[in-house]
DNA sequence: TATCGGTTGGATACAACGTACACACGGAAG
DNA sequence: CTTCCGTGTGTACGTTGTATCCAACCGATA
């Protein structure tokens, strides 16, 4: 490894990754354990911690309560994921691991609905992961895709949008604005779902009733006369999958236009 | 004030408000404190808040740094926030309020476009709040516009889109797609922005030779060749600028075709 | 079979966090 | 002057992430 000199020199006496471990999570992990005792593995470590994601929330991932889980002591965990952040970022790969791999597409345009549509099922499936993104964002990194599951999706849309014969930059650029859409969209979406579920509002009349007493009071002061009547006139509050569509079909419309594909 | 009628009554003892308040943050502010003891107040104590955040991040924004800050002791801000839900609601809202009011626009695609573009530039500059939407989901909901600076977003992007004469679902919509896509790409630009401020890194350049040793192991992999080719070709990586114009630029023109506008 | 080195998981401990609770102060009202 | 209530203080508790040391275990070797 001749690349990159070591900036601070070994330390002696206890752990050698001090500021940063150099080799990354999935290096470390894809080199097979010498001894393979098979009570705790990445995996195992992963699917334990997602199921306590998606059963009680994100901040129920404590890692003594994912020791809990794995029957195993508080830290044992450590020896698999250097910290916290880590094991955000095993999560985050582990969810992006369920994306379907095998889109068949006719069309860019089918490609890129594909890959929103299906980016989305799973934000919703695990709504944490776009939390997660947002909250480590500097090693788990949700909107880099720098995890091996998460780089599949750039991958495979842009082995998609290759036969358009858009030059690399538009290429990225098609993708950036597609994923950024998707991203902003569903974050919303789930931040009014996690509201709604917080509060035990089942529908949209519930949960409307349930922010009356906040919404009266703004609306109250006048400031917000146009939203309060376009918010009056919606028929079609409630429906996010309409929503989605629609806003999607706005942008891939635009991609179309603004680059003549 | 004779508007909305209290919920709860009043407290005898010490504070009734137990399972919600009920009355929300800014209902509550705005009643004119009894005594003016002008020491603590809702606009210093997020003042003071907003410039932790914004210079030393928001992990550094701790109820005691805060109180530091302030020069009071660490309880006192709970006066006024009933925890640091509300707290970061205020910092959003601050932050919010700082988005310019006077907008003139001749037509709904520059509105659009000038919302975009301020909303991008008040995300640059305190980058904490897209993190803080996304962390505080509940109170806080950035995608919600639920706080009154917030809320002052939609409603003058409803007041610009009123002439186009979309009906209410259409407009919403509108509105949707364009801060969806504004938050989803600008919540990617800051998360590659934090990556490198916190590891010390200034260029492109830097930035991809710091993570080289993470990269060229997921290269070696040789599962994605096309995000290599693309990310060798393109010119335009380290252009954020030209990649949020150009996605932009495709948002506002879908929009245009899609409903005819 | 007995020994050994390296890896795995356990036990303990600590600093920092959010915040509940009871108290002290100080101006306004009577 | 007395009373009262809003405001800031002091103390303390439970929970968190995680550093550190220690014991148990595995397969290979002698």
């Amino acid at each position: 490894m001749p690349a990159s000199q070591a900036p601070t020199g070994d330390n002696p006496t206890g752990s050698d990754d001090r500021d940063k471990p150099q080799v990354s999570l999935w290096e470390r992990l894809a080199r097979p354990a010498p001894t393979p005792r098979t009570t705790l593995t990445p995996h195992r470590i992963a699917e334990a911690a997602v199921a306590i994601a998606d059963t009680e929330g994100l901040d129920a991932v404590t890692m003594r309560r994912l020791a809990t889980a794995l029957g195993v002591a508080p830290m044992a965990a450590y020896r698999y994921v250097s910290g916290k952040d880590e094991l955000i970022e095993l999560m985050v790969d582990f969810a992006y691991g369920q994306l379907p791999l095998d889109t068949p597409a006719d069309s860019w345009r089918e490609a890129m609905h594909s890959m929103a549509v299906h980016l989305r099922a799973m934000n919703l499936a695990h709504p944490w992961t776009v939390r997660a993104g947002a909250q480590w964002t500097v090693r788990a990194a949700t909107q880099f895709f720098l995890s091996p599951n998460q780089l599949a999706v750039p991958e495979r849309a842009f082995a998609a949008l290759a036969e358009s014969g858009l030059d690399a930059d538009t290429t990225m650029a098609v993708f950036r604005t597609v994923s950024g859409y998707v991203h902003g969209s569903v974050a919303a979406e789930i931040a009014l779902q996690t509201l709604r579920g917080d509060n035990g509002w089942s529908d949209g009349d519930e949960t409307r009733a349930g922010l009356a007493p906040r919404m009266s009071y703004l609306m109250g002061t006048g400031r917000y006369p146009n939203y309060q009547h376009y918010l009056h006139q919606a028929t079609r509050k409630d429906d996010p999958d309409w929503q989605f569509e629609t806003g999607l079909a706005c942008v891939l419309d635009g991609i179309a236009a603004h680059f003549g594909i």
